[in-house]
RNA sequence: GGAGUCGUAGUUCAGUUUGGUUAGAACGCCUGACUGUCACUCAGGAGGUCGCGGGUUCGAGUCCCGUCGAUUCCGCCA
C-alpha cells in the first residue's frame, strides 16, 4: 500500500515548524464542522494537532467531510499560526493547512468515545481494550511502565547481574499457592506447571556458581484477585551469592534510588526505614503499615493501665490472657454517626465493640466507659496515650492477635475518614524478622510462612527440633519484605543452603524424607554440591508501576489485563477446545451434575 | 467458598423506596444550518430483550427466587 508518509509525530510540531510543508498520520479524534472551516483533531500517540479545512479546496474539503471518529488518515499540509492559541495542548500554537488527505482506513463508530477521563465501565473497555490503549493516560502507563524496565535493566547490569531466563514449563511443587497447570501431550497423564516464581531455578543457578541472577519475568498463580492481584503478573526476580540481608538490602534500594530519580526526579532518603516484624504488628496491627499517615497512629498498649478498673469486658479480657490496646486520634471531631459506623466496622471484623474515650476541650471526659472507670485510670489511660484535650482515643480488647489485626485496619479506615494520609509520600519500609512457620489449626501441622528454603535466624536454630507451638511459632527468619505506602512490593529472604537444616525444616512441616525427594529431589541433589550461601528478593513489578502512576489497581499498568475472575474479555479466554485436542491430551471432561 | 455494590438507548446514568398512561436526560450517532472552532453552537431525528430465567400479581424496570457478568472486601495468595 503506496500511503503519504509523516515527516512528524502529532504532538512535536511547534511555532518553530511554522512555513515547513508537514505530513501526518494518525487517527481522527475530534471534527469541529463550523460549515464552512473545518477543524479536525489528528491523533496519535505523542499528541494531538489541529488540522485546518479550508472549503475553497473542494476535493479535500469533501474527504474530510466524511471522516468519522477514529478513521485514520494521512493529511499534508503548511504549518501555520493559529489566529487563536489553545493553551490546553503542546501544539496549541499551530494547525495545518491541509491541502491533501487520505483516508488510510476507515472506522466504525467507536462503542465509547476515546477521552482521557473516559465514561465506560471496566468491562466494555476490557472487551475493546485496543480502543481503551488509544487513551493517553493509559499509553502513558505502559511508556513509564516501559521506562522502569529500561532503568531496571541498566541498573543490573551495571552491577554485574546476569540475566537468565527460566522455564515457563516446570515441575509442579506442593507448597504455596494454587499452580496454572499444562498437560503433556508426549506424557499422557501428566503435567507441567507454570511459574509461580522461578524461586527453586534461581537457587539452583547459585549452586552453578552464576553468582548475581536477575530477571524480569511472568509469573502465574491460580488463587482468587484482587485489585492488586492478576493471574499472570510480572516480577523483578534476583539471587545473589555469598550475601547477607544486608547486602540485599543495598541492591535494592539502590534500585528503587535510581528508578525515583529518573522517572519521578525524586531523591529518596539514603536508606529505607526498617522494622521488624514484631515492632510493626506491635505498632501497626499488620505487617504492611502505610507510613504516611499524619500522627503515626500508632497502636498503644494499655492492658496495664486499665488493669484494675470495674469494667467487665476488660476484665474479662485481662482475665483470659488477652490484650486491651487503641489508637488516639488527634485533634478531629468525632461525631456520633462516625463513631457508630466505626463500632460497625470492628463489629463486622469479629470483636464485640468499640470503647473510646473524647477528652473535651474544657477537660471533661466523654465516653460511655467513664462509669466502670475510675479518674484515676482515666487519667493513666490519657497519659498512656499521651492524649491532649481535643483528642480522642479508640480501645479494642479481646484476643491479642485479634485487637492488633483489627486495630491495624481501624487505623487505616481513621486515615480514610479523616484524610490523615499524606498522598504526596513514597514511605518505604523494610519489614524483617519474620516468623518461619505458623501453626495451621485446621491442617493440625506447622505451615511455612514465606517459603520451605527461608533460613532460620541463628539464635532460634535450637528450636528446629521443637515441636512445641510456642516454641515453633517463635522461630524468627532471615526473611523481609519492602513496604510501599502500605503495599507489599518486595518479598524475599536469604535461603538454606545446608542440607542438615533444611531436613529439620521439613521435618517440623511434616514432610517426610520420601515426600521430600519426590518433590524437592532435584534441588536437595542440587545443594550436595557445594550450595553458597545465598538468598535473594522478588519484587513485585507491577504494584510499583501502580504506585508510581498513582493507581488503586494494577490493571492499568498492564496492556491487556483479566478480570476477577480470570478471564480475558477481548478474546474471551479461556475457552473450550475441541474434542480432538482433549483425545490427543489423554483429558476427559467431567461435567458438573 | 462467603459478604457488599452495580447491570435500563451505542455510552454514562435517572427512574426501583411506595408495582399502574407512551421508560427519560446527557454524551455519541444521523439530517440540516453555521468561515476561527478547540467540550464549537443551533434546529430536527433515529435509537430500548430494563443482563438472563422463573415466580407473585389484573398489571413488574420496580416485589420474590435462581442465574450470569463486572467490581470491592474476607477466606485464599509458601
Amino acid at each position: 500500500m503506496i500511503f503519504k508518509k509523516r515527516t512528524h509525530n502529532c504532538g512535536e510540531l511547534s511555532q518553530t515548524n511554522i512555513n515547513e510543508n508537514v505530513t501526518l498520520n494518525g487517527w481522527v479524534s475530534k471534527k469541529r464542522d463550523l460549515g464552512g472551516l473545518l477543524f479536525i483533531d489528528i491523533r496519535d500517540r505523542y499528541g494531538i494537532t489541529q488540522l485546518k479545512i479550508n472549503p475553497d479546496n473542494s476535493s479535500v474539503y469533501e474527504i474530510a467531510n466524511r471522516l468519522g471518529q477514529e478513521f485514520v488518515i494521512s493529511a499534508t499540509g503548511m504549518v501555520m499560526k493559529r489566529e487563536s492559541i489553545n493553551k490546553n495542548i503542546p501544539t496549541g500554537e499551530i494547525e495545518i493547512d491541509v491541502n491533501e488527505i487520505e483516508i488510510l482506513n476507515e472506522s466504525d463508530i467507536p462503542p465509547f468515545v476515546i477521552e482521557n477521563d473516559v465514561k465506560a465501565a471496566d468491562d466494555l473497555r476490557l472487551k475493546y481494550r485496543y480502543l481503551d490503549l488509544r487513551r493517553k493516560n493509559i499509553t502513558d502507563n505502559l511508556i513509564l511502565r516501559n521506562k522502569v524496565y529500561q532503568v531496571v535493566h541498566r541498573y543490573f547490569e551495571k552491577h554485574g547481574f546476569v540475566e537468565v531466563e527460566t522455564p515457563i514449563l516446570m515441575k509442579s511443587t506442593p507448597e504455596g499457592a494454587r499452580d496454572y497447570l499444562v498437560p503433556s501431550r508426549v506424557h499422557k497423564g501428566k503435567f507441567y506447571a507454570l511459574p509461580q516464581s522461578p524461586q527453586i531455578y534461581k537457587q539452583i543457578l547459585m549452586v552453578s556458581g552464576l553468582d548475581r541472577y536477575v530477571q524480569i519475568c511472568k509469573c502465574f498463580r491460580d488463587e482468587d484477585l484482587r485489585a492488586d492481584r492478576q493471574p499472570e503478573f510480572t516480577q523483578i526476580d534476583l539471587e545473589m551469592s555469598f550475601v547477607t540481608q544486608d547486602d540485599v538490602f543495598q541492591i535494592l534500594e539502590g534500585m528503587f534510588k535510581e528508578i525515583w530519580r529518573e522517572v519521578k526526579d525524586i531523591d529518596l532518603p539514603e536508606s529505607f526505614t526498617r522494622l521488624t516484624y514484631d515492632e510493626a504488628i506491635e505498632c501497626y496491627g499488620i505487617d504492611k503499615p502505610d507510613l504516611r499517615i499524619k500522627g503515626g497512629l500508632k497502636i498503644v498498649n494499655i492492658t496495664d493501665a486499665v488493669r484494675n478498673s470495674e469494667f467487665k469486658v476488660f476484665n474479662d479480657a485481662i482475665n483470659s490472657g488477652g490484650t486491651i490496646a487503641g489508637i488516639r486520634l488527634q485533634g478531629s471531631e468525632v461525631s456520633r454517626k462516625i463513631i457508630d459506623s466505626l463500632t460497625d466496622f470492628v463489629k463486622n471484623l469479629g470483636l464485640g465493640g468499640l470503647g473510646y474515650l473524647k477528652f473535651n476541650a474544657d477537660g471533661s471526659v466523654q465516653s460511655p466507659l467513664t462509669k466502670f472507670l475510675s479518674t484515676e485510670i482515666t487519667e493513666s489511660v490519657k497519659q498512656a496515650f499521651s492524649a491532649g484535650n481535643g483528642d480522642t482515643v479508640f480501645i479494642l480488647s479481646g484476643v491479642r492477635k485479634k485487637v492488633q489485626s483489627v486495630l491495624g485496619q481501624l487505623r487505616l479506615k481513621l486515615a480514610e475518614i479523616f484524610k490523615l494520609t499524606d498522598e504526596s509520600k513514597y514511605e518505604f519500609a523494610w519489614i524483617t524478622d519474620f516468623p518461619l512457620f505458623n501453626y495451621d489449626e485446621e491442617e493440625k501441622r506447622f505451615v511455612a510462612e514465606h517459603h520451605v528454603f527461608t533460613m532460620p535466624k541463628d539464635e532460634y536454630l535450637k528450636f528446629l527440633d521443637s515441636r512445641n507451638i510456642e516454641e515453633v511459632e517463635s522461630i524468627r527468619a532471615n526473611c523481609y519484605d519492602l513496604v510501599l505506602n502500605g503495599h507489599e512490593i518486595i518479598s524475599g529472604s536469604i535461603r538454606i543452603h545446608k542440607p542438615d537444616i533444611q531436613k529439620k525444616v521439613f521435618d517440623v512441616i511434616g514432610l517426610t524424607d520420601e515426600e521430600a525427594r519426590q518433590k524437592f529431589g532435584f534441588i536437595l541433589e542440587a545443594f550436595r554440591y557445594g550450595a553458597p550461601p545465598h538468598g535473594g528478593a522478588a519484587v513485585g513489578f507491577d504494584r510499583i508501576i501502580a504506585i508510581l502512576c498513582g493507581l488503586n489497581s494494577i490493571t492499568d499498568t498492564i496492556a491487556f489485563p483479566k478480570t476477577l475472575k480470570a478471564s480475558s474479555l477481548m478474546d474471551e479466554c479461556p475457552s473450550e477446545v475441541s474434542t480432538g485436542q482433549l483425545e490427543e491430551l489423554g483429558i476427559s471432561i467431567v461435567k458438573k451434575s
